[in-house]
DNA sequence: GACCAGGCACATC
DNA sequence: GATGTGCATGGT
């Protein structure tokens, strides 16, 4: 079977599975790119806890953040880790936001999306992934967000080598899909999903993987 | 108590 | 360019 057969098949077999995932949770644009730093590295029910403190205080906005003292952001974020890291991260990101489109997240997301994708590779604190989760989930741009489950899964199959590059493995699902946001983003949710309770870091194989195909594949 | 979580930047060789 | 390290809380 083609490598881009398999790709389809996994979407099948996951999707049959687990149903759809309904990432992200609720919330507006801004608390999608927000949870998006947030979990950076941590788990969602942390990062969940971040963003609930940020509810309280009121400061999900653009021109609030705006305002508020990074320390005083990050004492609010701490549930999610790395809270001093994480309080300059969205600074970056909303001053980036401010100078560029006027702190209007909807003019952000007219531009053209490999520019935009570029634009916000330049800010401190946001790389490949973060850069797609918030293309992906907040601005609803069809493109496929890689992370360390994805990476597992596809080497753990023999899809990628061991030694693989993120743009390889998100060609690979680029050009095995039919380019729909809908999918990508249930796909990738899924694949995190399969991944914590079949693909953790320390288990170097797992004979319980969903996604064999035939009984030499070993997840 | 060790290990892990929906990464990223930076130093050093 | 590749390898190593700091960042940090909370759940299992």
């Amino acid at each position: 079977m083609s490598k881009s057969k398999r790709i389809n098949t996994f979407y099948k077999k996951l999707y049959k599975r687990y149903g759809p995932q309904g990432w992200w949770p609720g919330g507006s644009k801004l608390e999608c790119i927000l949870g998006a730093v947030l979990t950076q590295n941590t788990s969602w029910t942390n990062a969940e806890k971040a963003i609930s403190n940020l509810k309280k205080e009121n400061l999900i906005g653009i021109e609030k953040l705006a305002f508020v003292s990074t320390e005083t952001l990050a004492s609010l974020i701490r549930p999610s880790g790395y809270y001093n890291q994480k309080a300059l991260k969205i600074k970056h990101f909303i001053s980036f936001v401010v100078e560029n489109y006027q702190g209007d997240l909807e003019r952000m997301f007219d531009e053209e999306t490999q520019e935009l994708r570029n634009k916000l590779l330049t800010i401190k604190g946001i790389g490949f992934e973060t850069a797609d989760a918030i293309l992906l989930y907040a601005g609803g741009v069809p493109i496929f967000v890689i992370d360390a489950y994805t990476y597992r899964i596809l080497s753990r199959h023999g899809l990628v080598a061991e030694y693989t590059t993120y743009e390889e493995m998100q060609e690979l699902f680029t050009d095995s899909l039919s380019e729909d946001t809908q999918i990508f983003n249930e796909y990738h949710a899924l694949l995190v999903k399969v991944g914590k309770e079949h693909c953790r870091k320390r288990s170097p194989v797992c004979d319980s993987c969903p996604l064999q195909y035939d009984p030499h594949t070993i997840l």
